[in-house]
DNA sequence: CGATTTTGACCTGCGC
DNA sequence: GCGCAGGTCAAAATCG
């Protein structure tokens, strides 16, 4: 099994599912006018439409052509049989026209509350910045049971608004820095310095000197990574690359992202070059964990980890350290930027207080997506665990049966077992995320054209049908392997400051792992 | 022949 | 202070 983190828009797909393409080539291709994205989008409309068109033709060309003989009762049969179906296609086309509206004004939606979110992630800077505070979390206290508890006590209402702002008022009086509004319930992605005021000065003077937007410095200053870093960074400085790593390493060495996929090879294909320079086995996994540097660009500082899960050995977590100080190869800027919008996508359904949450469990399964792809099933989790060396974990593999249909927040790590596989016990998938997304799109939707909550059978049938299209396309396990490497990126990217721009997702694959093994090979880690 | 992987040694931090 | 574990280095081996 390959997993292949760049968003190459194969044609194989394409042709995998269409059993016609070449008649789509020829006749879909025509009325492709939409982009990239909508090309997806307007597929099944070109088929249709296809469709039609070659029905149309054979009708006409069997009217006309063998007409001659035949009774004139038997033709009228077919053309209005013919004429039914082609007014069924057309439908059908119209329908579908709709849906795409829908999801366009989604995906505006959702662009318009990323740079929202984009612009309380700036103040939530300047208020680092002024206040100093050790302990900032975008989220949910982490080391305030307490809070943790309402939280997860809230996890059932957690569309109700206004507990979320009682919560965060109740955060507040205990002197934390909260989000403004509901929109930070979703990734927990604090800051959280370390114990004494020394080396939190420290730290803050590092994120100011070294990158002033290292807000994501990770769960992870109460490891000893903070420490050791240091240490490793001047090591590195002195070390035979004659690149000195030291100003870029300190902040950016702290973002840490794990991915977890299920994957064959030694390692991901994630877009980027890596080669390995170190193996140990780690105490607890007999796994050996496999050492990883981007060497995409001389002195870059990233790291990777590589190990498999001790439960699932088809498991492969990666984690990811540091940010890049090069643009990315076009692959993984593809996938960066895909999920950078997954990441605001994530962060908005945190925020979304149109999200009704009334996706149920039953409905969830009852969608056809499932039985897709065995080895990709859609759950997208976003876990941020116990263990703060984690960082934020992003769970790509399948636990269907032990899935949770919750809310997607991530209360606290301290609510969290570790990010061992079927630990996870909080996150909903990100597929029935996107169902409640889309189903509270359309209630949104439906409340102002009704003027209440009143959603008739029309209404449910399109939720129905909306949340398939949507979990569709969340289920694709391409999309949902780059959603979590690109928000390693999009982390990387606040960490630097922003300097590379998001470019259009979706494009060919470019990068790749000169010389290390990746997911084509079958070489596995035992024990 | 250059790039990459392998692997033992070394360094550092942490807990006892 | 000692042992352990995680992380890194660097020489040797391997690969293309």
């Amino acid at each position: 099994m390959d997993i292949d983190l760049s968003l190459k828009m194969d044609a194989e797909n394409e042709e995998e599912e269409d059993g016609d393409e070449e008649r789509h080539g020829r006749e879909g291709e025509g009325n492709h006018q939409e982009s990239e994205v909508d090309r997806e989008n307007t597929h099944d409309i070109n088929e249709a439409a296809g469709g039609a068109t070659t029905t149309t033709t054979i009708g006409g060309g069997g009217g006309g052509g063998g007409g001659g003989d035949d009774s004139s009762l038997e033709l009228s049969l077919q053309e209005s049989s013919k004429t039914e179906e082609l007014s069924g296609l057309h439908m059908k086309i119209s329908r579908m026209k709709e849906e795409n509206k829908v999801l366009r004004k989604i995906v505006d939606q959702t662009m318009k509350d990323f740079h929202d979110l984009q612009i309380r992630f700036a103040a939530l800077q300047q208020n680092l910045d002024q206040k100093k505070d050790p302990q900032i979390s975008l989220g949910l206290h982490a080391n305030d049971k307490k809070a943790v508890q309402e939280v997860a006590k809230a996890i059932p209402r957690q569309f109700d608004s206004n507990y979320i702002q009682r919560h965060q008022a109740v955060a507040s009086t205990k002197g934390e820095t909260v989000g403004e509004g509901a929109d930070e319930l979703g990734l927990s992605l604090r800051l959280q310095t370390s114990s004494s005021q020394q080396e939190r000065e420290e730290d803050m003077e590092e994120n100011n000197m070294e990158d002033p937007t290292a807000l994501f410095a990770p769960a992870i200053s109460q490891n000893n990574n903070n420490n050791s870093n240091s240490n490793k960074v001047q090591r590195t400085d002195l070390g035979g690359s004659g690149i000195s790593a030291h100003g870029a390493s300190l902040a950016n060495r702290k973002a840490r992202v794990s991915v977890r996929a299920r994957c064959q090879g030694a390692t991901m294909n994630d877009g980027c070059q890596w080669r390995k320079y170190g193996q140990k086995i780690a105490k607890g996994n007999p796994c050996p964990r496999a050492y990883y540097r981007c060497t995409v660009a001389p002195g870059c500082p990233v790291r990777k980890q590589v190990q498999r899960c001790l439960e699932d050995m088809s498991i492969l977590i990666t984690t990811y350290e540091g940010n890049h100080n090069h643009p990315l190869p076009v692959g993984a800027t593809a996938m960066a930027s895909t999920a950078s919008a997954a990441a605001s996508f994530m962060l908005m359904n945190s925020s979304n207080p149109l999200s009704d949450g009334m996706i149920s469990a039953g409905q969830a399964n009852s969608l056809p997506f499932h039985a897709w792809n065995p080895q990709y099933p859609p759950n997208f989790r976003t876990v941020n665990p116990n263990d703060p060396s984690k960082g934020i974990v992003l769970d790509l593999t399948h636990d269907r049966d032990r899935s949770v249909l919750q809310y997607p927040i991530m209360a606290s790590s301290s609510q969290y077992s570790s990010s061992s596989a079927g630990h996870n016990q909080y996150p909903g998938s990100f597929s029935n995320w996107m169902q409640s997304r889309s189903s509270s799109y359309q209630n949104s939707a439906a409340n102002v054209h009704h003027g209440s909550n009143f959603s008739g059978p029309r209404v449910q049938d399109e939720k129905l049908l909306m949340a398939e299209n949507v979990t569709a396309i969340a289920s694709d396990p391409k999309f949902r392997v780059a959603v979590a490497a690109a928000i390693t990126s999009l982390i990387n990217k606040e960490n630097s400051g922003g300097s590379h721009q998001i470019e259009p997702a979706l494009i060919g694959r470019d990068g790749g792992e000169r010389g290390s093994p990746n997911c084509k090979q079958q070489q596995l880690y035992g024990p």
